[in-house]
DNA sequence: GTACTGACCAGAT
DNA sequence: CATCTGGCCAGTA
């Protein structure tokens, strides 16, 4: 037993507690998610506690996307549909190749 | 232990 | 725009 045994307790709290506060109509990047979380780096982690999350989570996990403005997830997913379904009906735009326009829509705590 | 794989990212080419 | 590279970090085989 050491402290490397165990992955840092509360980070995955921490990670829903920081998406949890984008507001509706905004997304975050995975990166920034990651660094507001005490995270530098951490893009990954994020994207691994993401899918992760219980099934009928109340997380606003639709709100997180890459640093392209677009939707990590195989486009033949459900999830795939359903994040972009999500965001759409908070008036956030998609263009012609996928892609949320960061500039307009970043979350900018 | 190595190797490979991801809901990642920034910079270089 | 597309690709590649190196960095990141866990989980899996």
């Amino acid at each position: 037993m050491n402290e490397s045994t165990f992955s840092e307790p509360g980070i995955k709290e921490q990670v829903w507690q920081v998406i949890a506060l984008i507001p509706k109509g905004y997304v975050a990047t995975y990166g920034q998610v990651a660094d507001l979380s005490g995270l530098p780096g951490g893009a990954r982690r994020v994207g691994r506690i993401l899918s992760l999350l219980p099934k009928g989570t109340r997380i606003p996990w639709h709100r997180v996307v890459n640093a392209s403005g677009g939707i990590s997830l195989p486009q033949d997913s459900g999830s795939y549909v359903a994040q972009r379904a999500r965001l759409e009906r908070e008036g956030i735009v998609f263009n012609s190749s996928g892609r949320i326009v960061l500039r307009n829509f970043r979350w900018r705590p």
